[in-house]
DNA sequence: AGGAGTTTGTGAACGTGAGAACAAAACCGG
DNA sequence: CCGGTTTTGTTCTCACGTTCACAAACTCCT
């Protein structure tokens, strides 16, 4: 109905899949770093820490880019996933709220080396603006409209206190960004269309807890070795 | 086989029920705090984001703990929800890494308000130890061991870099901490028996950076407001 | 060239989770 | 005490995700 990417676009690929292609393209990294060239979906598979048929069916959604009796070409392969997620462009992401967690993550190099770029860092603490943190200077929230526009930005990131996060993300909507990161303890309501992804350390350690407890009072069947994963619908 | 808790344990509970229990009890918590008493499933579902349908299944899993008619007693079913996840009791947790997330963390308070307390910080770097951070004094990693054994932790937090994330957990499950949760980007191999939970920065936005790059191909139906939930075995 | 050995890609079976729909239970007003 | 209203708890159905198992496709050796 619009317009197609290269390799077919609107090919559906599941959430859950799309959730582990970025697991499998640092698996392949760190295989192509330590100079493998060519893996079998066994060795991948273990790499990423799911089982092979999964991850045969999961490369499956992107085409066929193995070759049977061989195996995957390590850098082809790598190639074709980080095309599909989308991270052989730069995406660039602002970061809203520079206080423990908002310093921790503009110093976190792995943005860079994975795709990302920030642009900008934005607060509402006078005394905050100004400052540099990671090399780049704080700015005022107000002036989150002009750094959206002048760069073009879709990716924001949320790491204010939680009572202010639906008032950030408001901002951030209605300005034109369409994904967000929160990093706050709060449910984001947004428009039909906007990704709202969230990062919650207090539910993963209350997760932890239950099934600690659960070890504790002797059920037997002790789950282990979870992750992280899902995608949703607004 | 051994002993019960108090009200029936061996229940079976669904990972993606666990998963949100902590979502509902956030939202009972801050339906609490503006003094509302009682609610109906559609309130509480509103608040956490969900269906109602969904919320009053969930519930159903622990018992039932509503009125039907009128809704749930807000308070009541807070503590069955703190109860059934076990943040009744306090969980003693070690962080080992005090770089930028680790000190992020260590400065965090909503570790302690939701049944968690930092009993050490740990790090490799002969720089950082001794140093304090948020009150409590970084300790070298090797105090590890006397540290989990004093306090009686279950629980551990890596927060270094990913070559040394492996080692860490390995140390960690060798003295008896049984459930992990991992900031470094890395698999990590931990035997039958122990929990390990992931949080990575990188594929979030990966995956926002998927779903972006559809929008801008014009695929029509473009999900939005997404989550994290999930568990697993090992 | 052909057969043995590998390894992918996928069809089918199975399990788990989501949502619609409704009967059972509680309350309320008369 | 009874009928109407509200809201839960649960059942049923469908969609999604995982795993198994195997034919197809490729390599390599003889
Ligand atoms: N620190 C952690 O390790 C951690 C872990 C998990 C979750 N979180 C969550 O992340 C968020 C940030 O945590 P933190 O420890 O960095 O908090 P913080 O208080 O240190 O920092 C919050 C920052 O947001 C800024 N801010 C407040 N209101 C704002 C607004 N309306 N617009 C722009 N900026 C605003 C503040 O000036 C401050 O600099 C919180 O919601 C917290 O619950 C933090
Ligand atoms: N900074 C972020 O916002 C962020 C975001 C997502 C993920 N991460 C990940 O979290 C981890 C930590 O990130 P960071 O930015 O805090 O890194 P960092 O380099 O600032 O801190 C790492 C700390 O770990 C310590 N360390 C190294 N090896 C150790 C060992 N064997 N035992 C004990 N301590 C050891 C180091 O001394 C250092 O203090 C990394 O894996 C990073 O990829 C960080």
């Amino acid at each position: 109905m619009t317009a197609r990417s290269s390799t077919d676009a609107n090919r559906v690929i599941p959430e859950a899949t799309v959730a582990r292609l970025p697991v499998y393209l640092r698996a392949l990294t760190a295989l192509a770093d330590s100079g493998i060239r060519t893996c079998s979906s066994e060795d991948l598979a273990s790499a990423a820490g799911v089982n092979s048929a999964k991850l045969r069916k999961d490369l499956s959604y992107l085409g066929s880019y193995g070759t049977r009796g061989v195996g995957y070409d390590v850098d082809y392969l790598r190639y074709q996933i980080a095309r599909e997620i989308g991270v052989t462009q730069d995406w660039p992401v602002v970061i809203v709220g520079i206080g423990n967690l908002g310093h921790a993550l503009a110093n976190f190099s792995g943005f860079r080396s994975r795709g990302f770029r920030i642009v900008a860092l934005l607060d509402a603490d006078p005394e905050l603006v100004g400052q540099t943190v990671a090399g780049v200077q704080v700015q005022p929230f107000d002036e989150l409209e002009e750094t959206v526009r002048n760069h073009d930005v879709a990716i924001g990131v949320i790491a204010t206190p939680a009572v202010a996060a639906q008032d950030v993300a408001d901002r951030m909507v209605a300005i034109g960004i369409t994904s967000i990161l929160n990093f706050a303890p709060a449910v984001l309501a947004v428009p039909e269309g906007v990704d709202v992804r969230k990062v919650d350390l207090s539910i993963e350690l209350q997760i932890l807890a239950y099934h600690e407890q659960r070890k504790a009072n002797g059920a037997e069947p002790g789950p282990a070795a979870a992750a992280t994963a899902d995608g949703g619908a607004a």
